[in-house]
DNA sequence: CAAACATTTCGATAATTTTAGAAATGTAAT
DNA sequence: ATTACATTTCTAAAATTATCGAAATGTTTG
């Protein structure tokens, strides 16, 4: 399945998308994670890293009861030169910083099951 | 009007805006012989460069009868890094190969009124 | 000024995308 | 094996976007 860059766009359209991106730049999480650090629902959180997966940007791997995602170490071409720049400037925005002041802490031991 | 960007992003999510963008960086266009080369209503044409205007991608400047479009000189950080890449990675696809083969060639004379 | 014509705006529709709740799936632990 | 629970899939709704034709706008030229 090759992917285009203008597939690679699309998935790199959606906000909500770009803040996952971020957070698993700095650490591999489970789906209900990034449930709590993003705020949507968890079939719509999991749609959205579906259309990330389609787009060869992220991988997943089974770990017990959860799915953790990760960025992909050697993700094609056009994603490894384009992310760096993207990343760089979405620091810049309230709302990633936000997420990433949250990242580190976020436990899915806590957040998850007995709520 | 700052361009965050997502928004940069999201207007580069559409096939035929990267078409219009590849094409703008051979020469400048009207919005007539743009319609001509990527085969879209002219009013659906003129709402996708004013989508990309309002990211900040290009600029219009009328002369006489027509509105040519053209790339910023100098855009802002987010989109001058970020483009060049892009572009270089469209010139694989075909469409945009027959787009670029058919700009230079383009002349509004020809292909504007006297239909 | 009137006709010609490039472009934009308007109005309406089709297509796509985002979203969430409910049901289904699969794994783990008791 | 039954319960607990993370995740996905399904279904449907809301929201956004892409598209076009027609009308409106503005400029040029006869």
């Amino acid at each position: 399945m090759i992917t285009e860059p203008i597939d690679v766009l699309k998935a790199l359209s959606d906000f909500g998308r770009l803040r996952v991106l971020k957070s698993l730049e700095r650490k591999s999480l489970c789906v209900c994670e990034i449930t709590e650090l993003i705020g949507l629902a968890t079939s719509t959180v999991s749609s959205h890293l579906n259309v990330l997966k389609n787009a060869g940007l992220i991988v997943d791997e089974k770990q017990g009861k959860w799915i953790n995602y990760k960025m992909l170490p050697s993700p094609a071409p056009f994603f490894h030169e384009i992310w760096p720049i993207i990343s760089k400037h979405l620091d810049d925005n309230p709302v990633i910083q936000q997420d990433l002041s949250k990242v580190a802490s976020v436990d899915r031991k806590k957040i998850c099951s007995n709520a």
